[in-house]
DNA sequence: TGCCAGGCCGGGT
DNA sequence: ACCCGGCATGGC
C-alpha cells in the first residue's frame, strides 16, 4: 500500500469522517470557497450567515447586487473589499455559463480541465480556490492542496521546498483512486490534522498519529 | 498582546 | 523566475 493511503487510513482512523463543507446549495460552497482564503472558517460562517438573512445567496440577487453592498455583508470574513471583487468576478463567469437556466449544474457538466481553466482565468481564483470549487462544489475528481498538505507533505520528506501546486497534487492524485469521497476526506482530514498538531511555527508533532508511519514521525 | 486563519495579486528585483 | 507587501476580521 502507498505511504500515502496508508496516512489516509491512518488519519481517518485517528479523526474520523469531517463532512467537510456540507453547505445547503451548490452556491452556498463556491462562495465559502472564495471567502475562506487565508481566513477562519468561523468567520466565513458569519459572512455566509449574512448573506443568507439578507436574502441574496442565489445566482440573480449576487449578481445585481452592488460590490460595496456585497462586501459590508461579508466583513466578518477579512478581506472584504477583495472578496467582494473577487465573487464578482467569478459570478460575471458563471452568468455567461449558465445564462440560459440560472443553474450551476450547466456549469459543472462540462470537463474537468476546462472547468479548471475558466475557474482559474477569474482574477482572485488561484488553484486552491478552482479545486476546492470543483471539488466540493462541483464533486469532481481533483486533490486539493493548501498550506497544510504543503506542511504535511514537507516535513514527511515527500517534497521539496520548491515544490510547485501542481506537483503536490499529483503525488496525491498519482497514489489514490479518483474519487470525490476520497479526496474531499483527505484534504479536510489534512486540514484538522494541521489544525491539531501542526500550526503554523508549532513544530512539535509527538502526538501526531501518524507516528511511526511516516519519516519524520 | 500578537499571531494565526482552508490565498492571491501586483510590483519590484 | 522568485520575493514581498497588501489585503482585514475575529479568536485565543
Amino acid at each position: 500500500m502507498h505511504r500515502l493511503q496508508a496516512a489516509y487510513h491512518n488519519l481517518f482512523d485517528y479523526f474520523g469522517p469531517q463532512h467537510w463543507w456540507p453547505g445547503d446549495t451548490t452556491l452556498e460552497i463556491l462562495v465559502g470557497a472564495v471567502l475562506t482564503q487565508n481566513t477562519n472558517w468561523a468567520n466565513v460562517s458569519k459572512a455566509i450567515a449574512n448573506l443568507k438573512q439578507e436574502g441574496v445567496l442565489s445566482l440573480e440577487a449576487l449578481s445585481v447586487l452592488p460590490a460595496d453592498q456585497l462586501a459590508e455583508m461579508i466583513r466578518p470574513s477579512g478581506y472584504f473589499n477583495l472578496k467582494a471583487q473577487r465573487l464578482k468576478n467569478l459570478l460575471t463567469v458563471l452568468g455567461e455559463e449558465v445564462a440560459a437556466t440560472d443553474s450551476l449544474a450547466d456549469f459543472f457538466s462540462q470537463d474537468l480541465f476546462s472547468l479548471r481553466e475558466k475557474l482559474l482565468s477569474v482574477k482572485g481564483i488561484g488553484p486552491e480556490t478552482a479545486d476546492s470549487i470543483l471539488l466540493y462544489a462541483g464533486q469532481k475528481p481533483i486533490f486539493v492542496v493548501d498550506t497544510y498538505t504543503y506542511r504535511f507533505l514537507s516535513r514527511h520528506g515527500l517534497v521539496g521546498e520548491e515544490s510547485s501546486y501542481e506537483e503536490m497534487q499529483e503525488l496525491f492524485m498519482a497514489a489514490l483512486p479518483a474519487e470525490v469521497g476520497l479526496y474531499n476526506e483527505y484534504h479536510a482530514l489534512l486540514v484538522c490534522l494541521g489544525k491539531e498538531f501542526c500550526k503554523k511555527n508549532d513544530p512539535r508533532c509527538e502526538a501526531c498519529p501518524l507516528q511511526g508511519d511516516l519519516p519524520g514521525h
